[in-house]
DNA sequence: GCGTCATATCTCGGACCGATATATTTATTG
DNA sequence: CAATAAATATATCGGTCCGAGATATGACGC
């Protein structure tokens, strides 16, 4: 999925910004399952006026910054619909903390402990953000996606509750053993 | 994590090829973790003796292509180490797939259904794949890491397996309402 | 009045990466 | 036995992506 039929997703939500679809990433319906950041996003924008899968209406604003507010088209909603129905690739996943653990002989105990502590605080944090996201009457899809988050970051921090201390004794034997 | 430093990590591990370093993302050590290809692999390898911080040994090979295996140096094992001690970043991970089920209103019942059952088998492949890399006398961070993956995986498979019916049930209802 | 946060848009350089090209050997299968 | 597929091996190119920074305004607390 390119960061054009992401911005297609969030526009068939309903109009929007290029501000208002990062944050549809950042804290909305998509950000546990998509990343998509400014340096995409408006670039994406452009090309989607252009090929006419959305228009956009300069908004003012008192108070706030002017506003582009962009519309999906019908030209728009088939491309949506086009993406959705393509085989789907496999999911991406990338830890820059696994790959620092795997090489946990090369950190201080402290740092390792610290840098997990941390990161059972993140899911935490990210599992409540999720769990206010539920309401009444959701549609089955967004609501399959966001139980999976709820599911996913709940067993990423069990996993690093359960097995911190493991992790912690083994290369502190290797310290002892030293 | 650049791929200039993830290569280094396989190298850490001990020499290796462009090819073999692949491998080590494909099946190997790192495969759940991170990912990287040839595109980048290769450029990375070359700034890497750039810097001085692996040599290359062209190796020949009868009934093979000629092999360029590549080694870490003292400067690697420096840039390894600082890299694993700074602030690892967030996690990221993108499905296309929870993208397109959060349209599920767009595809036909058959094709979520299959989507999803397909997805089972992968997570149940992957983490049959991940049981068989346990051995005996894993150093702690590896076998912190990989037994991570298969805590992962399970979760993913679990939550398919028990929410399948769920969502291919809202979508049926939809479908009858209309 | 000052700093910080939220709103808002945009660009640039570098990193990344999928697709493709090339070549040989081994294994499979009809 | 020949055709085909799969594994081993390296490399590049075009397009996409994206973090960092520039720019601007108003709100809010202190």
């Amino acid at each position: 999925m390119d960061v054009k039929t992401l911005c297609l997703g969030v526009l068939a939500l309903g109009d929007a910004s290029g501000y208002e679809i990062r944050k549809a990433f950042e804290d909305g319906p998509f950000s546990h399952i998509q990343e998509a950041g400014f340096g995409s996003i408006y670039p994406a924008l452009k090309k989607l006026t252009d090929e006419e899968l959305a228009t956009c209406f300069e908004h003012q604003q008192d108070s706030r910054p002017d506003k582009k507010v962009y519309q999906i088209t019908a030209k728009g909603r088939q491309a949506l619909f086009d993406a959705v129905n393509r085989e789907p690739s496999e999911d991406k996943y990338r830890s820059d903390m696994m790959f620092a653990l795997f090489f946990a002989d090369l950190m201080p105990i402290r740092r390792v402990d610290r840098i997990i502590s941390d990161r059972i605080d993140h899911h935490d944090k990210v599992l409540q953000e999720l769990k206010a996201c539920e309401q009444e009457g959701m549609a089955p899809g967004p609501a399959f996606v966001l139980r999976f988050g709820q599911a996913m970051h709940a067993c990423a921090k069990a996993y690093l509750e359960n097995h911190q201390h493991e992790l912690i004794g083994g290369v502190l034997q290797r310290d002892v053993a030293q």
